[in-house]
DNA sequence: TTGAAAGCGGTACCAG
DNA sequence: CTGGTACCGCTTTCAA
């Protein structure tokens, strides 16, 4: 069995309020007793039980985070920089998936039970859970994730950046554009969806439409490319803006290289700016995952502590990125 | 103030112990009893504290998991799929990420007092620390880590691999073969070069080399380029084969591409299969991340709950995946 | 079937 | 400076 406090406080020949102030080093303790109490904890091994103190001081020292899956390199950047500014500050880092499952609202209301505060992101649980989890004094904050009243969020400007995204493809000379992606699917894409929309509103003469894709994977995008490919050349368009890199992809492996395909004869954009993007010359929205992370763990931190009772809302800038997939057309 | 289980015990007139059978079912209580009860639980919202009850119980319900960093997409698949199996059989995931900060065995240490088990990745902790943990009496799994004595592990057949992937380089004719990366920075890299030795000594006339690089990453690849293209092309070796696909893709990017480059004047080889490498055309080995992760998660839940005792070792299966990076050379 | 009470392992207040 | 002790909120044994 683990040594207890009380047998700290045995071996010493002290109480155990002495223990424990001269283990925390609050209080005041005279020198020789402490050093009597720190080497009886040395001989024991005794290591305070995070339990009891927990239950003690009414708090977990831990934070939790929701996200819908880890899948991509989106959102494990994301959960990196969350963790290392929570380790920084002393707090653990819960995490929890949902994959979309339909126990998702239970198991987050279970998570709250196990720490002091929590981000949620994006499309995971609903608004309700949200707001129940708040209006039960759980501090909270959004990412990725459009605000919801008071509750706090931080979110990149995808709105921002698809406006200059779909001013560039219409600089490059595309009329007919199509978007590609559920706008219903995820808050970000829904904004992303009208920042195009709102570019395109600003010339006229520009045939803009919206093609919800089976999902955001590369695989998705492949089966969008196929199925324009098969309504015929004509019918496709100038520009595929994609919800994301991976539909990006997918598509672009689909539609072919320069001189036939990408840019020649269609361009195509992504979001996210993975790693493959490079590689496939992929013109894209590079977002601040690490930051997105981190910030959100630094607005916790102060409700958590109490540092704040005000809401804030973070919009984090990104970067356009652009590569060979928008090149200028030779046609 | 949150309601306890005597405000309940209360509201439903009867002792805290009755509220607790009714709630838990565990005990017998009378039907209407227990209606009573559900009944003043709802009303009250109550929701037990899960600290009140983890000291209790003495357990936390929650596992930790220690990974060196969670960029890149192998890490992050990994926890993914540890968490999936940990939250099915209804245990919380404590995430930390060491960074290769010194004080990661303390952070480590601090971790145990958090779980009832853990898993341990990679080079993030000496195996002292591990040896002090399990003397302890702490559950622990290692991954992608050397067994250390009667410890649990989970390994990717790396060196199997290592062997597949060294004679489908000799096999398309390379013989002087340099491994890219530096074998003391990582088990997993110890195993693999290794490999590729046992490969190489199978057949003469093979010039070996390891060139340690600079980290993992993509730029690191690329010095490894450049510093060997400094040194005149006669002095490139036939293969590349590098500790993992960031590396490789690095490299490959500097190297240039068919024709001069890769594979025809040189051939290069990854490890991963991130997605990146399937756009680059690089021949490299699929890991099965998401078991690996599920597979510790499951040995942790045996030690955890006492349905073994006898220590395992398990080496998942990998796969290798040939592309154009070594394509039959036309030189 | 139910209640009283003894923990679980700490923290912190109040006397001395 | 130190000790005694009342919690923190729940689980579980023991009697009734």
């Amino acid at each position: 069995m683990r040594p207890t406090i009380r047998d700290v406080a045995q071996q010493a020949g002290v109480s155990i309020a002495t223990v424990s102030r001269a283990l925390r080093d609050s209080g005041s303790v005279r020198q020789d007793t402490r050093a009597r109490v720190l080497e009886a904890a040395e001989q024991l091994q005794f290591t305070p039980s995070r339990l009891g103190r927990q239950l003690a001081e009414r708090r977990h020292a831990a934070n939790g985070i929701v996200f819908p899956d880890l899948s991509g390199p989106y959102y494990a950047e994301v959960v990196l920089g969350y963790e290392a500014v929570a380790s920084e500050r002393e707090r653990s880092v819960l995490i929890l998936s949902t994959h979309g499952r339909a126990a998702a609202p239970a198991m987050v209301e279970d998570l709250a039970t196990r720490c002091d505060g929590m981000v949620i992101m994006g499309r995971t649980v609903a608004d309700e859970v949200v707001e129940r989890l708040v209006a039960r004094g759980m501090p909270v904050v959004l990412l990725a994730r459009p605000p919801i009243g008071e509750v706090d969020s931080v979110n990149a400007d995808n709105r921002g950046s698809a406006v200059l995204l779909g001013r560039h493809v219409l600089e490059r000379g595309a009329r007919r554009i199509t978007f590609v992606g559920d706008p219903d699917a995820s808050p970000d894409v829904a904004e992303r969806w009208a920042g195009v929309r709102e570019a395109a509103s600003d010339v006229r003469g520009v045939d803009l439409g919206v093609l919800p894709s089976d999902g955001f994977g590369e695989d998705a995008g492949a089966a969008v490319a196929r199925e324009a490919l098969r309504h015929g050349e004509d019918e496709l368009p100038d520009a595929f803006v994609c919800a994301n890199d991976e539909l990006a992809l997918g598509l672009m492996a689909e539609l072919g290289g320069p001189g036939t395909g990408v840019p020649d004869r269609v361009m195509v954009t992504g979001w996210d700016d993975v790693m493959a993007a490079r590689y496939a010359g992929l013109t894209t929205v590079r977002q601040p995952m690490r930051a997105l992370g981190g910030t959100a763990a630094r607005l916790l931190d102060e409700l958590v502590t109490g540092t704040r009772t005000a809401p804030r809302h973070e919009l984090l800038p990104t970067e356009l990125v652009i590569r060979t997939s928008t090149a200028p057309t030779t046609k």
